[in-house]
DNA sequence: TTGTACGCGTTATCAG
DNA sequence: CTGATAACGCGTACAA
């Protein structure tokens, strides 16, 4: 099956047993020093480099972390990746990239394929899956689930607070039939409620400028359902807009664009993520920013304490902090709003 | 090292031998009726998984591909990436994807330790990796490379005449001085020349109008590129702008944007690949079309074949359409230039 | 300091 | 139709 050259090649070539050779390289033993040089010479010469399958099934470490996605295609997944990746190389551990679409079946195929020891763990970035689906259908391997308020996930970021930042500040600017449109996927019942709107509902109550008929929920996030949902936003009279992310912001100022409606001037924007896109577009987008490092590194940080043996959770409350960029302008009270 | 059930588990169960077990799964040899029953309600039973990892050392498929990409971060590769996914599940694989960044080091660490037999083929989607590096890294697992004119490759797109197309499109609208920034990440030895210029260089130097001086060429082909180089390209009197991909584009429309410079009546601007992106900027982006969906299934099948015992190469070659949108308009020959 | 022998879970070969 | 046995490549008690 493979022309490559195995342990015994080395053993062989030396003139030593198998175990020494594992022991030189695990450096488990202490091997005489002329030894241990001509054994790196043999693997050097030999190219040899141990088989991860065999070491697996030897029961030893892969190095070797799964990220489950549900898309490549949203470019805050691609970040949040390689923060990951990045995160994981410093424990030494390589990443493997899965994505499984919005399928449950396909989510569970796929743990369990990965827990049967071809990784030491995995990294539930999925939204449609629970933190204990994750933790079950994984077990033995540990697995952590991407931003719950669970008690077996490390990091809480406070998206109440930080929606709540960003209506409010539209408030300050006069705003008061603020229109949201949400975007988050995670319905699973880890989430009693959505985030987003809570957040939202927790400024405008208050103020008295709270309607629920200004949430319309995006069911996938994506450009398009800003596009589609601005408008009926808008119809009601909505003077403001809040995306649940960045590309949904996008789609909103599109539909401004095509119907002649000046941003801000005329209609207020806010983003959520504060992604790349929040400054490529025109304008510039006030946005949510989400602590995406701070993420990554405490969720791979209590992924391999979990690996490395265990260790109690450490539980870390992240706040989001609002990028005020060129998308809201104060409210123009003479001004007589567009027919649409 | 794992909790769960194994082939034996199954054998003693029912009774029988682990041979009669595997025979019964993999359908290599007849069973009786009401054993073959028997092993299947002990195999639910027990939820017994064969472990991939034994397969593996054992010599058998994993029916598992690698994908090696750069980058997450661009929205070509996400989108790239799930159009082989789905190719793949057609034959029954499935699909890990590993990031290696610009690093050969790291390109060649990553595929070494695939082709150990972790994974039955690899799909090379870096730049920086000729066809014959990876067929050498990764032997004997077969392995294709992403779009090389290549004896080895199964795809050949015609980048050049798609650019050229291109080029024409803006000569017919009375362009005379064009700039280029090139996005090709592509440098390495499959590649004398950089096809896009190459293209550009074809329409531009019939007509009397080729300069190289209006020629740049981004290293990294991001947004941030765009919006630094296009600045230099009109100041040399470029009343046009073609991208070397969509990002790119992004970024010169925004260069354009906060120099109030209009576009299209004052700039004309080409992307290239034809991305989501290209309908989601403003004005729309007229694009060079790539043809992810050929490209996807062709290179799959080839590396199926490959894999599946070798079968001959089929060679295609795909063209490229220009789609026209909003980003390119007629030079206004009287107008004055504002100064920049 | 080094070597022997066995186990990991599966598949292939050869025997009944 | 079924079973016993060897082999895959590596780690690691246990023995020397």
């Amino acid at each position: 099956m493979n022309g490559r050259s195995t342990i015994s090649d080395v053993a062989r070539r030396v003139g030593v047993s198998k175990t020494t050779v594992s022991h030189a390289i695990s450096g488990k033993r202490r091997i005489s020093g002329a030894l241990k040089e001509r054994i790196f010479d043999a693997i050097a010469d030999l190219d040899y480099r141990p088989s991860p399958l065999a070491k697996g099934v030897a029961g030893s470490r892969m190095m070797l972390v799964a990220a489950l996605v549900d898309s490549l295609c949203q470019p805050t997944t691609g970040i949040l990746l390689e923060l990951f990746q990045r995160e994981l190389e410093r424990f030494g551990y390589g990443m493997a990239v899965f994505t499984c679409g919005d399928s449950q079946e396909r989510a569970v195929e796929t743990m369990k394929f990965l827990s049967s020891g071809l990784v030491d763990g995995i990294l539930n970035l999925l939204p449609g899956v629970t933190v204990n689906q994750a933790l079950s259908c994984c077990s033995p391997v540990p697995a952590m689930t991407y931003l719950r308020p669970h008690i077996d996930s490390p990091v809480y970021i406070d998206i109440p607070s930080g929606m709540k930042a960003a209506a409010e500040y539209l408030l300050s600017l006069g705003h008061r039939r603020i229109g949201l449109i949400g975007g988050s996927k995670i319905k699973a019942v880890d989430m009693l409620v959505d985030p987003q709107v809570e957040g939202v509902r927790m400024a405008l109550e208050p103020a008295g400028a709270w309607d629920p008929d200004l949430v319309a929920i995006s069911s996938e996030g994506r450009f398009e359902d800003g596009l589609a949902l601005a408008g009926r936003l808008v119809a009601r009279g909505s003077t403001a807009i809040m995306a649940g992310n960045d590309m949904i912001a996008a789609g909103v100022l599109s539909w401004a664009s095509r119907n002649g409606l000046k941003v801000p001037d005329e209609l207020s924007i806010t983003g959520y993520d504060d992604s790349q896109a929040a400054t490529m577009l025109c304008p510039a987008l006030t946005s949510v920013q989400v602590p995406f490092q701070e993420i990554a590194s405490a969720t791979v940080a209590a992924l391999v304490g979990r690996i490395d043996g265990g260790s109690i959770l450490q539980h870390r409350v992240l706040s989001l902090k609002l990028v005020i960029r060129d998308s809201c302008a104060p409210l123009k009270t003479g001004a007589k709003r567009k027919n649409i």
